[in-house]
DNA sequence: ATACATACC
DNA sequence: CACTGGTATGTAT
């Protein structure tokens, strides 16, 4: 490790380019040079997702590196990582070769073509538009701090097997989220392990909110300790410059929940993400809302600060060439055929520094799936296995309840004791979410792997819903038109998606399970035993990482009139709540209404092909909502509407 | 539609 | 000591 000391520290590891002459794929399994190559590359990978993490900066990660290489090798859990580097590894070696095949034809339409991109990308571009991302400094850290001051000075990680933070002076032994514990004990010794203790976690972060909700009612969480908020409005309003805004929000935050935070201040949300990670811990940056600033910051950012683009995306990228956002040009003609067309685009986007700049409360997107697994010994008698698919059918029953849906298809994960991963799936014959109906869907599933295995050791087991339908009262009422929609909302995300058709589609596909499904919603809601208020509020902790399913808290101002604001729709001439996104779905329905009240009339329960409203497009456009918060309609060209990856 | 991989916190 | 859990999304088939 002398000898890697410092040059290789921050890179990831270079692939072996094809030579000249045969593209195929011998290149990657020369014998001599590669044991050393793959090794390097299982080193960096199992560095973890965090090398770019704040608080790593002054860490020696060749040695870092070597201890928990050290540490990990010879497990079960190494020779998976080990196979699943060499799978990628024969995978970059394939693009190689396809790229040294695409050199000998004529690029000049792919070229053309992504130029042409550009140019339509370039025309979309909003600057006027002040987004914030926020970042609590490691926050469950933080939290635990607050209750044990004398932890300041040391080494403390929250979570056991894995953990899931740690404070900054961990980090600076090497420690970070996501590590073993094992590991990091081994990395540093004196590190005390606090275990987790998610309802403090929550609350924590509902002051944190309370505090944003000020600034932009209207913010975006992220995750339990992330939000995103378009200050735009508040600037204006207060004269004041979006730097000082966010100066003064942190230490209000500060004052008023003894949390830090750090802040990325940019035109759209992927370029604040990538800000608020530049001063961290308890800093902010602001990247001026200029076109040369901006495409001077994307051309030395390296890929891997996007959102998006993890350890193996990082490698590809590498190999063909591409380490900052600035590369991305030079290679644009190869793109779309290596990596395929989502990820060209984003990666254009990523070029050009553009991004979203809508920001809507995290309620308002709709869930996709429900799901709930566990890790235990490892386990291979069949009664057993069993018994362990009935608890998580059960576990996964209550979490059901919680997000008030039922699912229509069911997907039965196993992690064998080898760490290889298989899922399975059945299209169930009716939506389910009683804990009988998942296990008994998912038994002959379970059954059918033991036969294709026999003997098969399992180490964790999950299930999960998807293709939902909600079940919630509020949906159900607004849809047959009973009352207007207010909180809740299980409608799509799709925003300003271009293809305003796909969704469409998906839509209808929703609806025609409505009718029996709101039939049932009322079922579920009558056998009111408390459980729906207990269980979201504080009965069982709702333990998650993810996204937050809290609405935001109410300004002040409005708490006393809480519905103080309706617009009524065109059709039915009803009041709708003031929410743009809401009021255009209500608008949807209304259009469609009458074709589904025939549905349901002809109790043609099933396909109802009547339900296809075809909506029109216009009203989309200037809609009211938009003018209501100051910011101007976004461009129709292809800013995606994306949660968490951005390749859409 | 199904299986798997990747990514994020 | 002994490598998480929940959700979303992309690609290949």
């Amino acid at each position: 490790m002398a000898t890697n000391a410092s040059s290789t520290e921050d890179v990831p590891p270079e692939e072996a380019q094809p030579t000249k002459q045969n593209g195929e794929a011998n290149q990657n399994n020369k014998p001599a040079k590669d044991t050393n190559a793959g090794h390097e590359s299982l080193k960096y990978s199992l560095l973890g997702p965090s090398l770019t993490k704040a608080g790593q900066d002054s860490v020696d990660q060749s040695k870092v590196s070597e201890i928990i290489y050290e540490a990990s090798k010879g497990s079960k859990f190494f020779s998976r990582e080990e196979a699943k580097d060499k799978i990628l590894t024969a995978k970059i070696s394939h693009i190689l070769a396809k790229k040294a095949r695409l050199d000998k034809l004529d690029l000049t339409r792919d070229l053309r073509a992504a130029d042409t991109l550009i140019a339509q990308l370039e025309l979309s571009r909003d600057l006027t538009q002040h987004i914030v991302h926020l970042d609590c400094d490691a926050f469950y850290a933080a939290v635990e701090l607050l209750d044990r001051p004398e932890l300041a000075d040391v080494p403390f990680a929250v979570g056991g097997g894995v953990l899931t933070t740690c404070n900054y002076v961990a980090r600076k032994f090497g420690c970070r989220s996501g590590m073993a514990g094992f590991v990091a004990k081994k990395l540093c010794p004196q590190l005390v392990f606090l275990p987790l203790n998610f309802e403090k976690y929550n609350a924590k972060a509902a002051e944190v909110r309370e505090v944003l909700a000020e600034y932009d009612p209207r913010f975006e969480s992220a995750s339990i300790d992330e939000a995103y908020l378009n200050i735009t409005e508040y600037c204006a309003e207060k004269g004041m410059g979006p730097a000082e805004v966010v100066e003064q929000m942190r230490r209000e935050i500060h004052e008023k929940t003894k949390i830090t935070v750090s802040a990325g201040i940019a035109a759209n949300s992927k370029l604040a993400k990538i800000c608020s990670n530049m001063n961290k811990p308890n800093g902010q940056f602001v990247l001026p809302s200029d076109r040369t600033a901006i495409m001077e910051f994307m051309r030395d950012l390296p890929c891997r600060k996007l959102n998006g683009v993890g350890r193996v995306f990082e490698r590809e990228l590498a190999a063909v060439g591409v380490k900052t956002c600035g590369d991305i040009y030079g290679q644009r003609q190869y793109l779309n055929q290596l990596f395929g067309e989502k990820a060209y685009e984003f990666l254009m986007t990523c070029y050009l520094g553009l991004g979203r700049t809508s920001v809507q409360p995290a309620e308002e997107y709709e869930r996709k799936s429900v799901g709930t697994e566990s890790t235990f010994k490892d386990m291979s008698d069949p009664v057993q296995l069993r018994e362990k698919l009935r608890w998580t059918a059960e576990e996964l029953e209550k979490d059901m309840r919680r997000a008030e849906c039922k699912g229509r298809t069911l997907v039965l994960k196993v992690k064998l004791h080898t760490y290889e991963v298989f899922t399975r799936q059945v299209v169930t014959p009716k939506a389910v979410y009683l804990a009988d109906d998942l296990y008994n869907y998912s038994l002959p599933i379970l059954a059918k792997l033991e036969q294709e295995r026999p003997g098969m050791k399992l180490r964790l087991m999950g299930l999960r819903c998807t293709h939902l339908v909600s079940t919630k009262k509020p949906d159900t009422l607004a849809f047959f038109g009973l009352k207007p929609r207010r909180t809740e909302s299980a409608g799509s995300a799709d925003e300003q998606s271009g293809s305003p058709h796909a969704k469409r589609v998906q839509r209808d596909g929703e609806w025609e399970q409505w009718p029996e499904e709101a039939l049932d919603g009322y079922e579920l809601e009558m056998d009111k035993d408390g459980t729906s208020e207990t269980r979201e509020q504080s009965g069982s902790p709702f333990r998650r990482h993810g996204k937050e399913v809290l609405s935001n808290p109410t300004p002040k101002k409005a708490q006393s009139v809480p519905e103080e604001e309706w617009w009524d729709c065109p059709i039915c001439s009803r009041p709708q709540a003031a929410n743009e996104r809401l009021f255009n779905e209500h608008i949807d329905l209304c259009l469609s209404r009458q074709a589904i009240r025939d549905t349901v009339q002809q109790e043609a329960a099933l396909s109802s092909t009547g339900s296809t409203g075809t909506t029109p497009e216009s009203r989309r456009s200037g809609s009211v909502g938009e003018k209501k918060r100051g910011r101007p309609a976004h461009g129709r060209g292809p800013d995606p509407r994306q949660k968490k990856l951005c390749f859409g």
